[in-house]
DNA sequence: TAAAAATACTCCATAGGTATTTTAT
DNA sequence: ATAAAATACCTATGGAGTATTTTTA
């Protein structure tokens, strides 16, 4: 048993479609039948049952859905519960700030509340003259924000 | 992150010790050594600490298993949770039941208290009659015990 | 110096992909 | 006729091994 099978099951689960599931996952239809059958086969058990061209959970199928989720979100928890606190600290001049800074820190706090973000807003010179003195590091983010 | 490796993890945390927990794992020492570098490399976290010969978890470590033993525990629950319930019934004349099957039945009772064992003591031409008319299915156990 | 873990490689099983066929509305 | 899942086949990553080196009591 694979730890992505359960993944893959739980999201399977959810949308009751092969191609959607899979596009969600962000692998290949064939990928997820194979993850599915493969799963299926170790456990002996049907998890979904066909039904004409649309797919329903089995009885078994309801059942270990249940184990599985609270099983994942254990390891879910457990996994953040040992991150160290994550800090970035941004200087950045004010155009910056607003075209740029504003929309991409509120969707990452969405996405990964747990990391601390500061921000402050300076001269070129002054964050040029912090970087050369290795209090901060310089980077270039990519971004499609 | 891998369902073996938290295997392992738990299994090392309890031996606190490479070459014991590989033996039990029935795996060699560095293919441990690897699945737990592997794992605290993705989890950027030291799970265990090294002192001297002997290593200890780590308070991360100590965290983390008390989440993976409740994860884990939960799945092993869902997978027995739907597994269809075993029946064996057996049809033996009385010595074999008596120098080779007893021990067994008690050594697999004790493994697998899922399954149901019925057995019966019959003639030789009982036995044979019953698997002719396809009531029972015949196969050999080569077995060490 | 001896026991334990780490490192260096080799190999193969399988997760993942693409292309295609089968199935069901 | 079309949309979805299954099947067939190929590739490459990484999990497992053995052999060896490094470390420490």
């Amino acid at each position: 048993m694979k730890l992505h099978q359960l993944r893959y099951f739980q999201c399977l689960a959810h949308y009751l479609h092969y191609r959607k599931a899979s596009e969600a996952l962000y692998i290949s239809q064939p990928t997820l039948s194979f993850a599915i059958k493969e799963l299926e086969k170790e456990l002996v058990v049907a998890l979904f049952k066909k039904e004409g061209r649309t797919i329903q959970l089995s009885q078994e199928g309801k059942i270990f859905l249940d184990y599985v989720s609270k099983s994942l979100q254990i390891l879910d928890e457990g996994i953040h519960a040992i991150q160290p606190k994550k800090d970035i600290k941004i200087s950045s001049i004010p155009t910056v700030i607003n075209s740029f800074l504003v929309p991409f820190i509120i969707h990452l706090q969405k996405e990964q509340p747990q990391i601390n973000i500061q921000f402050r807003s300076e001269k070129t010179e002054t964050i040029t003259q912090k970087i050369l003195e290795n209090q901060r590091q310089s980077f270039t983010i990519y971004s499609s924000y």
